[in-house]
DNA sequence: AAAGTTATGTGACAACGTGTATCATAAAGT
DNA sequence: ACTTTATGATACACGTTGTCACATAACTTT
């Protein structure tokens, strides 16, 4: 396979037509029932074009994604101990960027979707999930690794947006954002309001 | 296609071993380059065979995950407020069932496995959260919906879950089933020793 | 155990998708 | 204007899919 110029103007256009052709498919018919030369009519270009710069329908795909995820991580800001209480938290980013791609994420959540969509979605939020505890400045007590504490966050944070749109967007979108942010600080005992008796984390064997 | 009579000894064999060959062939080579003949050959049936009983390889892949939730469905108890600080929790039941059937796990989490059976996963998690909640005897505060509690559990659950068989079960089954709970039950605040000020929920508008 | 029923095996078929090749053409870069 | 390079058209070999009849084997029923 040619090495191509991501400079040339042409390169750029044939693969901004690629992406865009293959998420109007994703919205209209699904992701696996595509096939290239789907991509390619809807593309307006030849099939063979399509080989000379993505290995398979999975990497295009990943550049889509790769958009979409710097589209969000773009305006993520991270996030300081004020904005812990406020509204402007990342996670509205979230729920604001889910309500811009409805159609997208639906599908993407759905049955019809790709799990490799999920998996990257997931290490982005966990990804998140560690730099606020960064910003919180303080270390986890009960040696309680890190990583468990972040993707135990992030699969909440995507568990909670999937049912949100599974229901019809039953809140909306600010107040699923500080919910799902105080939750993942205080616990469902805070949500219940047991404060006390405060149980000690488990110890590592 | 005929219907055929799942009690017939033929029927019975013929789907047993197409699925344990497919599963043979996901350990073998994975997935995605796995055909309707691979899986026919390794059964030692006919091609033809199969389609007389799945449409696709997918059909065959589900049936084979759905035998693995009714499996775990059937260990799981509820949760009693005494088992929420000791080791006999679902969650412990989970993890332990995530040990023994690895493989099939490592597929349904992997980027090919199917969503429907995941979404079936996350319903099942947030009714048990939703039984655990029972079980505490108390009402959120602050209006919170007892859904968006039970989905934001579940979620965390599945997400931490993956993650552990991702970076290959770095810590043992019976500390991550006692910190995933300690984790949804106390959170991130709790986690970081951080238990003052205790700010109230978000209310909803 | 014999007769009837039903699932499986064989071989073949068209349709489709994939990946690659060649050569001419168009569009970019210099 | 000249050179370089990406794209288009066409064709090919190959593997996979889904579906036929028809014969045979295995199971169920009496």
């Amino acid at each position: 396979m040619t090495t191509h110029n991501p400079d040339d103007l042409r390169v750029r256009k044939t693969r901004r037509s690629l992406q865009q052709a293959l998420i109007r498919l994703i919205l209209r018919k699904g992701y696996d029932s595509i096939s290239i030369q789907d991509i390619a009519d809807e593309a307006e270009t030849a099939r063979i074009t399509f080989y000379r710069h993505y290995h398979d329908k999975e990497a295009l795909l990943t550049d889509c994604l790769n958009d979409l995820y710097e589209d969000l991580t773009r305006r993520t800001e991270r996030l300081t101990p004020q904005m812990l209480v406020n509204d402007q938290s990342p996670l509205h980013t979230f729920y604001v960027h889910i309500v811009e791609h409805e159609t997208l994420y639906r599908i993407l959540f759905s049955s019809r979707g790709s799990q490799t969509v999920m998996q990257r979605l997931r290490h982005h939020m966990a990804g998140f999930a560690l730099s606020t505890l960064e910003s919180l400045n303080r270390t986890p007590i009960g040696d309680i690794p890190v990583q468990v504490l972040a993707y135990h966050a992030a699969g909440a944070q995507i568990g909670l947006a999937m049912w949100w749109l599974d229901e019809g967007k039953p809140y909306p979108p600010d107040y699923m954002a500080r919910i799902a942010l105080w939750l993942s600080l205080h616990g469902a005992l805070g949500a219940v309001g047991a404060i006390e008796p405060r149980i000690p984390p488990p110890i590592l064997p």
